[in-house]
DNA sequence: GACGGCGACTAAACCGGTATAGGCTTCAGC
DNA sequence: GCTGAAGCCTATACCGGTTTAGTCGCCGTC
C-alpha cells in the first residue's frame, strides 16, 4: 500500500519543527534561522512533499484559478479561430504562475450570467475574463455586484471598473477600406458582425467612417451572426443587389471564406470581378484560392496580456487599461484594382 | 458593508441546531427529522447559503473538477474544429452535475505530461480526459501510476485500465474511398495525419484496406501535421507526380480547403479533374465552392459521453467501453466522377 | 423498575494548509 | 544584574465543510 502523499505535519515532524514554521520556511517568509530553513526544505524534499491548493484555497480564501465563459452556440463555435488561440495565451502566463483555468462553454446569454455567478459562487475562481463585450453588457454588472476581479477585452460602453485589454481592429477594417478605395473600388459592401456585439458594431462603424473619409456612400451592410452560413447568405443578398458591390469587407474569416465560395459558384472570378476581405486570419485562409487578405489581430498575446492584468487585479494592483498594437491589414490575393472603370483621379 | 456569505455555521444557528446535523440535512442523509430538516432548509433559504466548493473539496478529498489537456502548436489549433466542440458536449455533461472543466493548453508532449501530473499534484481535478490518443501513449502510464481515473478517446493500443469511448472513423474513411471508387477512380491519394497518432494512423490504414478491397494500389499516402499548410505541402507534391491522383482523400477540412486551393491555383478543375474528400466537418467546408465532401464526426456527443463515462468512473463504477454511432461520410459537391476513362465494369 | 434499542441530535475531530498570539533565548544597554 | 527588544519558534485558532463517537430521551419489553 503506498504511503499517503505526505502534509505539512509531516515535514513537521520529520524537521523536528512546528507546522506553521514549515508553513513560514517553504512561503519564504521571515522569522526562520537559515539552519532551520533548510532542514526543513530538506525534509520536505525527502518526502516529495507538496502543497494542496485545497488547503491553501480554503485557508487564504483563493481559488488559485480563473474563469473564461464561452457563450456560442456549439455548431458556431466551430471554426472560430479566437478562443483557442486566446486560451493558449492565456495559459501561457497561468502556467508558471500556478493557477489554472476554469472554463464553462454555454449556449446563449442567459445561461452565461448563471455560469459566471456559479462560478463566482462556488469559489472556483478569484476573476473572470469577459470576452465577446455587448451593448449594455449585462455581465459587467454582474462582476461589479458579484465583487469579482474582472477584465474586459476591449472597452466596454458603460463605465467600467474593470481593467480593459484592448485591440484596436478598426485600424485593420479602415486599412482594408483603404487598400479597396486606392484599388479603385467604390461599390464596397460589409458584412458585418452582431450589432449588439461590441466588435461587431465597431467594425461596422470602422467600415462607414472609412468609406466616409473616401467620399464614398455606406449603403451596403449587411448584419450578420458571425457564422460561415450567414457569410454565404449575405453575399448571395448583396450580389442581388441591382447595384452590387465589386468589394466586399467580411467581419471574419469563416464569412469571407464562405462568401468567396457563393461568389465564385455564382462565376464571378475572384477577385478579377470582386475582391473581398476577411478578419482575424485563420490559417486555412491563407492557403485557399484566392488567398484570403485579411486583418490580422494577435489573440495569442491578446490572451497573455489579458491573464497578466487579470492576476495583477486579483494581487490587488490597479492596473491600467492596456493597448495592444493594433490589428493589421495583410494583403494577399482576394483583393485586386476594381473591374469597373474608376471616375476618381487615381494615386 | 455587506454581510459575508453565510456558512453552515449561520445555518446551525438560526436553525437551533448544530453545524454536523445542517450537513446531514443539506445532504438528505437520514438521521434527522422531518420537521427539523424542513427548518434547516428554510434557514439555508433565508440566508441564501450556498455550500462552499473549497471547504467540500478538503473535506471529502474531491475536486469536482475534470481536466481536459490539449497539446497544440499554438499556431495549429487555429481552425481547428475539434475541441471546440468537445468542450462544448463536455460542459453539457458537468454544468448540471456540479462539475468544472480545468483547461491546460501546452505546447508538446513533455509540457503535456508535466501539466497532468501538475494537475493531478494539485489535487485539482478527480479525473481526466485523454485525448488524441498516440502509439504507445505514455500518458496512460503515466494516469495509472498517479492513480487517476481517466477516459480514453478511443481504444488505445497499449492495454489501458480505463474506459475507452470511441467512434468509428475508419468508416467514414471506408466510405468515402468506396464513393470515390464507385465514381470510376483508381488513383486515389490519401494526405493523412501524423502516424504517431493513432487515429492518424487508423484513418491511413483504414484508407489502405479500402483501397485493397477495391482491387487498387494505395501507393500515394503523404504524412502530415494536420495543419492547413501542411495540407497545401502534401497536395502540390501529389500533383507534381508523373501519376498524379484524380481523387485525394484529407484526413481533416482545413487540409482538404487547402488543398482545394491548390488545385484550383495550379488551373485543376475540382472536382471534375480532382475529387477531394476532407474530414470532421468544420461549418466553412459546406459553403466553399466547391462544397466539401467530408466525413462528418458528432464531436458534441462524442464529449458528452466521454464526461459521463468519466463521472462513473470517479464515482467507483467501472463502466465499460462505449461505441458511438460510426462517423458518416457526407457526399457534396467536391467529389465527381473520375476524369479518366475507367477500365472497369461500373454499377 | 431495570434494561435494551432506536431515532434525533450534539460535540468534536478532521481535511491541510495559513495566521496570530505568545513564549523562550540571547544579547545589548544602562 | 536587570530590562527591553529582537529573533526564533510553538501552540492554537481558523477557513467551511464532513464524519464519527457519543449523549439524551423515549418507547417497548420482561
Amino acid at each position: 500500500m503506498p504511503a499517503d502523499r505526505p502534509t505539512i505535519a509531516d515535514v513537521a515532524q520529520r524537521a523536528g519543527v512546528s507546522k506553521g514554521l514549515v508553513s513560514f520556511a517553504l512561503n519564504g517568509r521571515p522569522g526562520v534561522s537559515p539552519q532551520t530553513r533548510d532542514r526543513i526544505l530538506e525534509a520536505a524534499r525527502d518526502l516529495g512533499w507538496q502543497p494542496s491548493v485545497r488547503a491553501r484555497a480554503l485557508s487564504v480564501n483563493r481559488a488559485f484559478a480563473l474563469g473564461l465563459v464561452i457563450t456560442r452556440d456549439p455548431e458556431i463555435v466551430t471554426g472560430d479561430p479566437f478562443y483557442p488561440s486566446f486560451i493558449a495565451g492565456v495559459e501561457r502566463e497561468l502556467a508558471p504562475a500556478g493557477q489554472a483555468l476554469v472554463l464553462s462553454v454555454v449556449p446563449d446569454e442567459e445561461a452565461e450570467l448563471a455560469a459566471y455567478r456559479k462560478l463566482v459562487a462556488d469559489r472556483r475562481v478569484d476573476g473572470v475574463f469577459l470576452t465577446d463585450l455587448r451593448h449594455d453588457d449585462a455581465r459587467i454588472e454582474l462582476a461589479r455586484e458579484l465583487n469579482v476581479p474582472a477584465v474586459t477585452l476591449g472597452h466596454p460602453e458603460t463605465s467600467s471598473p474593470f481593467p480593459a485589454v484592448s485591440m484596436d481592429d478598426r485600424a485593420g477594417i479602415e486599412a482594408a477600406v483603404e487598400h479597396l478605395v486606392r484599388l479603385g473600388h467604390r461599390r464596397i459592401a460589409h458584412v458585418a458582425g452582431p450589432a449588439r456585439m461590441l466588435h461587431g458594431s465597431r467594425r461596422r462603424r470602422a467600415f462607414e467612417e472609412a468609406m466616409a473619409r473616401a467620399g464614398l456612400r455606406a449603403e451596403m451592410v449587411v448584419e450578420t451572426d458571425f457564422r460561415a452560413a450567414d457569410g454565404a447568405r449575405a453575399t448571395r443578398d448583396l450580389l442581388a443587389r441591382p447595384n452590387y458591390p465589386t468589394a466586399i469587407v467580411y467581419a471574419n474569416d469563416p464569412m469571407a471564406i464562405a462568401g468567396l465560395g457563393v461568389a465564385q459558384r455564382a462565376g464571378l472570378r475572384v477577385p478579377d470581378e470582386l475582391s473581398i476581405t476577411g478578419f482575424d486570419g485563420s490559417d486555412v485562409g491563407e492557403h485557399i484560392f484566392p488567398a484570403l487578405s485579411t486583418v490580422a489581430t494577435d489573440a495569442v498575446s491578446w490572451g497573455a496580456v489579458a491573464a497578466r492584468v487579470l492576476l495583477r487585479s486579483i494581487a490587488g494592483e490597479q492596473p491600467g487599461d492596456t493597448d495592444l498594437p493594433a490589428a493589421r491589414f495583410v494583403p494577399r490575393e482576394s483583393t485586386t484594382r476594381s473591374p469597373e472603370p474608376n471616375p476618381r483621379a487615381d494615386v
